[in-house]
RNA sequence: GGCGCUGUAGCCAAGUGGUAAGGCAGAGGUCUGCAAAACCUCCAUCCACCGGUUCGAAUCCGGUCAGCGCCUCCA
């Protein structure tokens, strides 16, 4: 029974989907106006697992992560240049064109780190239409307000505003910040369409003029069509809590629409103690991480946190996050290596201990998706796994073992994609080559010429291959 | 100023009333020609600090200090 924290109800609560069997899920995605960096991976990272053991645990699962492609201001909710329309003046191109390269950098870098693509990855630009309905909707309850050609969400007339995040408004308005626009009634108010200047680009027709909408408006709505009134469940970055979800509730539950059940909300990456942001420039950006490491080992790093605790990232870390990983893949691919040519029969005390993993592993999952604990139950097996290894277990006891790697490491956790392991065997040139040498290099040893065999190996260590004599003769591997 | 979170070994990190998981690093040992991998042993009398509640607290309550986040765009 899985238990997830309901920021909705500040505790933890049993999840149970509103319809048994399938599940709804919607996650804010990111606005697509620059190279995604470390941060932007820890929800779609949580999320992924999130999908994956329900899935798992056989629930049909739809997953939508909207893309903002428009909507989003530089400087506050009702003023100021649009930030992808921006960012099209720097690159002089079209805004749709930066939109466009950004969204699929950023599922290129979600695909390294092993995440699944969405189910439904909506674009707001493609749901003008929806957001219009649903803004006449609030207009027509008496929710909404049409002031010089834009459009505001009358905050007043819904009570419940400020229950997500805890908030008092009526004390959030006497220290309000941002400067109030006159035709505001409330300074609260939030835009739901914005009337377009001249020169902004992104404009569409509507019963109020060309314009476009605002940025909260996009999920209320595009949750609402692809899974419908009172969804499971809603995720998001904690810093979206308010007013962002905020908004998205008041607005759909104002115009009659049931929201989201649950509510999930991830915490921030920091680096060097501040959070990362792209505003501030403290930030890793994921290609560079991929470009100096196997980006499993960031996946990895980030799950060795509980996704509502804050994770300072430091290169110590990720060094250890890459050894722990190391060890962890390594007994993997021992496991399918023995699968090979082991006996028939079972191992009394492998099999014990891949009862216990499927245990604690579900139990660590089931309470508010605890992957720290988790992982170290994956290490506490892997160390009964190894030790059980030099008894050379049976294939029954073995291809469970190679089961619960693929079904739990990698089928929920994501740790060891096909394509990781694949590359630690070099493919089919490599190994002949490999094998060649080390064929060579065997001969040597043999008449102890150690001096000819330790320079074989120390130079297929420089090429990145790893060599290791064992009993039943050299293995080698490409290092990742 | 308002709201909230966090503070556990050298580092990372679980644990929220019953006497400190796991990982990395480190030390010693087994195996090896030497390594590597793996295994074994060791590594917090104690959970920021001070009070309180309790038979019993890292875990609950109050206070102090430190760091961070949100309140404005942000994963």
């Amino acid at each position: 029974m899985l238990e997830l924290y309901n920021t909705l109800t500040r505790q933890k609560e049993e999840f149970v989907p509103g319809t048994p069997g399938y599940v709804g899920i919607y996650a804010c995605g990111p606005t697509v106006y620059g190279d995604p960096h470390l941060g932007h991976a820890r929800g779609p990272i949580t999320y992924d697992v999130l999908r994956r053991w329900l899935g798992y645990q056989g629930l049909k699962v739809r997953f939508v992560s909207n893309i903002t492609d428009v909507g989003h201001l530089v400087d506050d909710a009702d003023e100021g240049e649009d930030k992808i329309q921006r960012r099209a003046t720097l690159e002089r191109l079209e805004p749709m064109e930066i939109a466009e390269k950004y969204t699929w950098s950023y599922f290129d870098e979600l695909q390294a780190l092993n995440v699944l693509r969405p189910d439904i990855a909506p674009r707001a630009a493609a749901h003008i239409i929806e957001q219009q309905v649903l803004t006449q909707e609030l207009i027509a309850k008496g929710h909404a307000y049409e002031a010089g050609g834009s459009v505001y969400f009358s905050v007043k007339s819904w009570p419940d505003y400020g229950q997500l995040s805890g908030r008092d408004l009526e004390e959030q308005a006497a220290g309000a910040r941002v400067e109030v626009l006159e035709e505001k009634r409330d300074p609260r108010d939030f835009a739901l369409w914005k009337k377009a200047d001249p020169q902004h680009l992104m404009r569409w027709p509507s019963p109020w003029g060309e314009g476009f909408p605002g940025w909260h408006i996009e999920c209320s709505a595009m949750s609402l069509k692809y899974l419908g009134e009172g969804f499971d469940l809603h995720a998001g970055g904690i810093d979206l809590q308010f007013p962002h979800h905020e908004a998205e509730i008041a607005q759909a539950e104002a115009a009659g629409h049931p929201f989201a059940h649950y509510w999930m909300h991830h915490n921030h990456v920091l680096l060097n103690g501040q959070k990362m942001a792209k505003s501030t420039g403290n930030l890793i950006l994921l290609s560079e991480l991929r470009a100096k490491n196997e980006p499993m080992y960031a996946r990895f790093y980030l799950l060795g946190s509980h996704y509502r605790s804050v994770l300072d990232f430091t290169n110590e870390g990720l060094e250890a996050a890459k050894n722990g990983y190391l060890r962890l893949i390594n007994a993997y691919r021992e496991v399918r290596r023995r699968l090979e040519y082991a006996p028939e029969g079972h191992h009394q005390g492998l099999e014990r201990a891949i009862d216990t993993l499927e245990h604690d592993f579900a139990e660590a999952l089931n309470d508010d998706l605890n992957t720290p604990q988790a992982i170290a139950a994956l290490f506490e097996f892997v160390t009964e796994l190894n030790k059980a290894l030099t008894e050379k277990p049976g294939k029954g006891s073995l291809a469970r073992a190679e089961k619960v790697f693929s079904e739990l490491g990698e089928g929920v956790l994501g740790l060891f994609p096909e394509r990781v392991l694949e590359k630690q065997l070099g493919g089919e040139l490599l190994d002949g080559l490999v094998k060649m040498l080390l064929a060579v290099r065997e001969e040597a040893r043999q008449n102890r010429n150690f001096r000819l065999s330790d320079q074989i190996r120390d130079r297929l260590i420089e090429l990145g291959v790893q060599v290791e004599d064992t009993r039943e003769g050299p293995k080698w591997k490409v290092s990742l």
